[in-house]
DNA sequence: GCAAGGTC
């Protein structure tokens, strides 16, 4: 200890219990320590001697528990109904500490009294300064005459907290002014919309949640409900996706080194006769020859430092833990010593971070000990530092093992897998990534491109340690580049687009992440909260969809124009407080023209209330109706869902008005017709139809827009959904549905082939869109009296045609009109039960224009002869019966695709002139 | 009874 003058009394004060012991610790070096109890059970004073700068010090060292006070508005106003909720905006607020910290504020005042100094040593960021400030309000209370320094640190190591304490700096209002900010927008913002849509809507209608009615509160809040937000955009997204039929040309090739899947270059064609022609070209001459094989060494990297979102992102994935639930959980094993703390940003480790300590201590370990042992071992090579994800929040490392356990007594099953997830997740990042070999070769089938990949995996290295990781390796056969041989199988096969799944909880975390909502300490509570309102709700899967309570909220200020439920107002705050951080702009200048902005939007909301009711009108009962009126809420029967056989189809207005007659069991069933949207009204009536099986299929009366319908069209009509009714069809091809996103203009997304694989089971007709059958068994090509192609075409132009290359009749020249081909032209033939049909472009120049991927380079005679064989488009498919048409999309045997045998190709096929 | 942010 240096010496000089008379010791003077430091009251240090750090943001929790931890740190104030780490600081403590660290600075007396475990020498000549006390600690004593202070008026709050959880917050001990430490105290010892200490020297800075040459002053001598009696150090005490304590700490709050996060913030120490709260906003709120003044008791006047804190009633719910003792002012108008426009006034919450400038009504007056005070900043309290509220009873559970009392205890804390008496340690701090009757500490301070007898200090000189008060050193603050909160964390050192945005809210950390602003809980200095209230422990400076608090102090210098009960003191005026401390001396008031600010420690500046980024680590509880010995050398940092030494440095820190040895160089003082000041506080920084600005830091702390934009946390005051922040608090009074997103308590004023919150209030008003709080008790404004729960008042509105709570007694309006009969909200079926768990809670009570008279209790429940319909919350708003700037993160609760951008979060909200991606959980329904997320959910219309798969509402609105009409699933598209696409076509593949798959090929596989066995030797006795082992088989290879050699996949399309065009990967998938969405019109089928394209895809047909060129796997007839390719069935002519299967052929195959290797264009090219390519080697090259691939690294699978093992991933960063671990921070909170990744800790709960992981957990929700690996052990489908809830995020709340993980961070109960790591705090306790923070509070046990087991694990670093668990709510920090940084995924980068500092250069002072003594890695091998924490790995050494793993040796001992039954299951992993092993591995850390041969990372340890220099001539393993095994050791690799850890790459840096780039985030840093300056006061905590990445979350790390601290002590080694080989699991407690007292520990749950989610303790023991998180803790082996922070010391797994530890062993890997300081591993080498695995390395793997992979071949790539392509060949080429007349003209037509394809690759298969094989991977070795050379070494394993992180993925040893980290089971919750994997990297398939498959091996093909070598293949040199010249080299020819006969496919094994070459099939052409069906898929179908298929819609995102459900936001998991991984999936959201995600979402707040990169729109900045929330923190890694409250990310969790706001999903929590989403649930806890009964905005939505998570299935067994962790997968969240909205309630209807939280669809509707959605959907009322979206009518409105606001995108209130979108993160940017959250991001837009953000830039202000970062305005207000960096000193270019004051706190009073950004709450003031902020309040004024979310004012003018309460008012405007509110005379806009109508569409908040309307929106929760469409879920549903109004108070005071009936219950006669229920099944106009949840929309009124039509048939028994044919997909998924459990639940009704009803009709329902979607969240643009539009009609739909969609299956009760939404989500877990997506079966849905999407009406015109030129449909004004509909009513289901008590007729049932006599074509349509399952029955009953109860018909409906509809009225249309004169204005969106041809002239030929009545305005009324009495239809089926079921598939039997043409004039249905037509409006739909003619207007469009009203699904959510063709009304703004959004399309199908093509999903890649291995999902498109796994999912195909569950795939739409591509006559009739409608899932729960294919294009082969249609209703509407079955009982139908015309080609389906031409129902979907609404022009025939002047006069021009062909004869039918199959039955002789006339086909006349039309002009398609559905989404992939709207304005191409095609024959199709007249005749019933004819199915010929025939593009014109590829009748006059062999090929041309092709589906969504591009054009193939066919040439004349081959699709002539297409047109020659007389079997066009669908004709061909139901003639093979489906052969090459893999249903499930699993791999099948090549098969002849005239007549379906197994044993030759279509281009020997005997009956292939018949 | 309302927000979001600390933390026990």
């Amino acid at each position: 200890m240096s010496g000089g003058g008379r010791a003077i009394t430091v009251l240090n004060v750090a943001e929790k219990p931890s740190v104030a012991k780490s600081v403590a610790t660290l600075l007396s070096r475990g020498q000549g320590i006390r600690v004593r109890e202070g008026r709050s059970r959880y917050n001990k004073i430490f105290e010892f001697d200490y020297s800075i700068r040459g002053q001598h010090c009696r150090m005490l060292v304590t700490s709050v528990t996060g913030h120490l006070m709260e906003l709120d508005f003044e008791d006047r106003f804190r009633k719910w109904h003792s002012c108008d909720p426009a006034d919450l905006y400038a009504a007056p607020v005070r900043k309290f500490v509220p009873q559970d910290k009392l205890d804390i504020k008496r340690t701090l005042e009757e500490e301070a009294r007898r200090c000189q100094w008060l050193v603050l040593w909160l964390d050192c960021d945005r809210e950390g300064e602003n809980i200095a400030f209230e422990v400076i309000n608090i102090c210098t209370v009960a003191n005026r005459n401390l001396t008031i320094k600010r420690a500046r640190f980024s680590a509880l190591i010995e050398r940092e907290i030494h440095d820190s304490v040895q160089n003082l700096i000041e506080p920084n209002q600005w830091f702390a002014d934009a946390v005051d900010a922040r608090q009074e927008i997103d308590l004023r913002i919150g209030a008003s919309f709080t008790r404004f849509q729960t008042m509105l809507l709570r007694d309006a209608f009969v909200i079926d949640s768990a809670a009570d009615d008279r209790n429940l509160v319909l919350s708003y809040g700037p993160c609760q409900f951008p979060t909200l937000g991606f959980v329904v955009e997320r959910f219309w997204e798969i509402q609105s996706h009409e699933p598209e039929e696409f076509w593949t040309i798959n090929c596989s090739h066995k030797s006795e080194e082992g088989i290879a899947t050699f996949n399309w270059a065009r990967g998938h064609l969405f019109d089928y006769t394209c895809a047909v022609i060129i796997y007839e070209m390719c069935v002519e001459e299967p052929s195959a020859t290797v264009t090219r094989v390519r080697q090259q060494e691939k690294f699978k990297y093992p991933p960063h430092p671990l921070s909170t979102i990744e800790l709960e992102k992981r957990a929700s994935r690996y052990f489908r833990m809830s995020s709340e639930h993980t961070m109960k959980v790591a705090e306790e094993l923070y509070q046990a010593g087991f694990i670093s703390y668990p709510r920090t940003e940084t995924d980068n480790f500092s250069a002072r971070t003594d890695l091998h300590a924490i790995a050494q201590e793993q040796q001992g370990h039954p299951v992993w000990g092993s591995y850390a042992q041969r990372l340890l071992d220099p001539s393993s090579g095994l050791w690799r530092n850890p790459s840096n994800g780039g985030h840093d929040d300056k006061a905590h490392p990445p979350i790390h093992p601290t002590k080694f356990s080989g699991g407690e007594t007292n520990w749950s099953q989610d303790h023991h897998r998180l803790y082996e997830l922070v010391v797994r997740h530890f062993l890997a990042c300081v591993s080498q990534p695995a390395i793997g070999a992979e071949t790539t070769v392509e060949i080429d089938i007349a003209g037509e491109q394809f690759a298969a990949t094989g991977r070795v995996i050379i070494a394993k290295n992180y993925l040893d340690v980290y089971r919750f990781e994997s990297w398939g390796g498959s091996v093909i056969p070598t293949y040199v580049p010249g080299q020819q041989f006969i496919p094994t199988t070459l099939t052409l096969d069906s898929g179908v687009t298929r819609p995102p799944p459900l936001l998991s909880e991984a999936d959201l975390l995600n979402c707040m992440d990169k729109a900045g909502i929330g923190t890694d300490a409250t990310m969790h509570d706001h999903i929590k909260k989403l649930l806890d309102r009964f905005y939505a709700t998570k299935d067994q899967n962790m997968r969240l969809s909205p309630t209807n309570l939280g669809e509707a909220l959605v959907m009322g200020y979206d009518d409105m124009g606001y995108k209130l439920w979108k993160p940017n107002l959250r991001s837009m705050m953000e830039f202000d407080m970062r305005a207000v951080s960096e000193g270019a702009k004051t706190k009073a200048e950004v709450l003031e023209t902020c309040l004024q902005q979310m004012k003018a939007c309460f008012l405007d909301a509110r005379s806009n209330k109508q569409k908040l009711m309307e929106a929760m009108a469409v879920f549903f009962e109004r108070a005071a109706r009936t219950a006669r009126d229920e099944q106009h809420v949840v929309g009124e029967f039509v048939r028994l869902c044919g997909l998924c056989h459990q639940s009704n189809m009803v009709l329902k207005r979607n969240r643009d008005g539009n009609f739909m007659v969609g299956c009760l069991g939404f989500p877990q069933c997506r079966n849905v017709v999407w009406l015109p949207g030129s449909v004004s009204e509909a009513v289901v009536t008590a007729n049932i139809c006599n074509s349509c099986s399952p029955g009953p299929v109860y018909m409906i009366q509809f009225k249309f827009r004169r204005l969106e319908i041809p002239p030929n069209y009545s305005v009324d009509h009495l239809g089926c959904i079921g598939g039997c009714d043409d004039t249905l069809q037509q409006l739909t091809e003619i207007c469009g549905t009203g699904s959510r996103m063709s009304a703004r203009g959004g399309g199908p997304t093509p999903l890649s082939s291995s999902a498109q694989r796994s999912n195909s089971r569950q795939q739409a007709c591509s006559n009739c869109r409608q899932l729960g059958h294919s294009s082969t068994d249609c209703p509407s090509v079955i009982s139908g009296t015309r080609n389906s192609r031409s129902r979907r075409a609404d022009q025939q132009d002047g006069g021009l045609s062909i004869s039918c290359n199959t039955c002789g009749a006339s086909c006349p020249l039309r002009t398609a009109n559905t989404s992939n081909n709207k304005g191409r032209k095609f024959y199709s033939c007249q005749s019933e039960g004819c199915n010929f049909f025939v593009w014109e472009d590829s009748l006059q120049n062999g090929g041309g224009r092709h589906g969504a991927n591009g054009g193939a380079s066919n040439s004349g005679t081959r699709s002539n002869s297409l047109g020659g064989r007389g079997r066009g488009g669908r004709g061909a498919n139901n003639a093979a019966n489906g052969t090459f048409v893999s249903a499930t999309g699993d791999p099948v045997t090549g098969r002849c695709y005239v007549c379906g045998d197994p044993s030759h190709f279509a281009n020997v096929c005997p009956n292939r002139f018949t």
